[in-house]
DNA sequence: AACTATTTATAAGA
DNA sequence: TTCTTATAAATAGTT
């Protein structure tokens, strides 16, 4: 429809191509849009321009590109987004399993009861396992508990030093007295250096 | 373009409107296929009569509908299927998360080496913890060793019986052996009866 | 973007 | 449905 009859081939000239494309696609949206609403139809038209640029449009009646491509999904019985979910889904069961064995294993070794299914070989095992445990526990609790008291030893000791320090000082502090009032003030700076430097 | 110029809006009359939507229908499809041809564009276009069926056409270019949805998504940065990936990723996080807790609570009870980062008091709970499961699995294994010591002696039990039943058979047999050979003949008959019934 | 000459789509009728 | 046809609508080439 238009001044002559043209073939249906790709447009070579970019400035009639691109002419020619908003024409035709304001022409499409409005037909697409007269058919939603004439018709009573769910549409989704998504348009890419040939340099990259979307157009869409979607039948007012339809919530979202997501829930059309959904009710694609189910009338086609051809899973879009099936391979991605399968993934998930499997690698989360991977998950899951892992999860249970270890949670399985781990409620044995603690205090609540279990399924009875273990052989006595694995018994053996288990019981080997919680033997070293046990010698790590209590290693591990013994070094720190040791940390701890040589931590308490160290400031013990610190404070015992002080305490020395404070004692000679009272000491000393109580012979310059006695010094002072028994003997003349002569000698006293003397004294001080002498015997505590 | 028709008869007669038609206002937008739903056709009334099923029949009609039927009519119209086939019409309408090859209309835009013809339009969408000549807009992709002529102006090099890619085009995905999905539409669901009012009763439900489905009709769709995707430019040639194009792959599938979910490179297409992709390629929309990553046009709008509106997210499709965003939020069932985001479901996915959390659910899949919090297994995973509690599988690393169980097994890093499990290895440090087993033999391999762990960081040392627990406290005295939790270590000390642990320590409990595996006395309790060594207690438990140590149980577990004497009542699996002495259920199987038991049905050995049964079968022992079983033996001895038949064998002692054996052992009765064959002393019988001598006897009856040494009666017949030493005594008349006559007594034989209530000899058996009286001494074996 | 706006203007037409033409082609194309389609409403109504068969 | 499908075809026909009168007419409305779309649009190619042009400005």
């Amino acid at each position: 429809m238009g001044r002559r009859r043209s073939e249906i081939k790709r447009i070579e000239n970019p400035t009639q191509r691109q002419s020619t494309f908003y024409k035709r696609r304001d022409g499409l949206f409005k037909k697409a849009r007269e058919l939603a609403v004439l018709c009573d139809a769910d549409l989704l038209l998504l348009l890419f321009s040939a340099s990259g640029k979307l157009y869409h449009f979607l039948s007012p009646t339809v919530p979202s590109v997501k829930d059309f491509v959904e009710r694609y999904e189910a009338a086609t019985h051809t899973k879009v987004w099936a391979d991605i979910r399968q993934e998930r889904r499997i690698e989360l069961e991977n998950v899951a399993n892992m999860c249970d064995l270890l949670e399985k294993e781990l409620r044995f070794m603690t205090v609540d009861g279990g399924e009875h299914q273990y052989t006595v070989p694995s018994l053996e095992v288990l019981e080997h396992n919680l033997e070293a445990a046990m010698h790590k526990v209590r290693h591990e609790k013994d070094r720190k508990i040791g940390g701890e008291i040589s931590y308490l030893q160290n400031i013990i000791r610190g404070q015992q030093e002080e305490r020395h320090g404070l004692c000679d000082k009272i000491a000393h502090a109580q012979t310059l007295k006695d010094v002072e009032c028994g003997s003349s003030s002569l000698s006293n700076g003397l004294d001080l250096k002498l015997g505590y430097n």
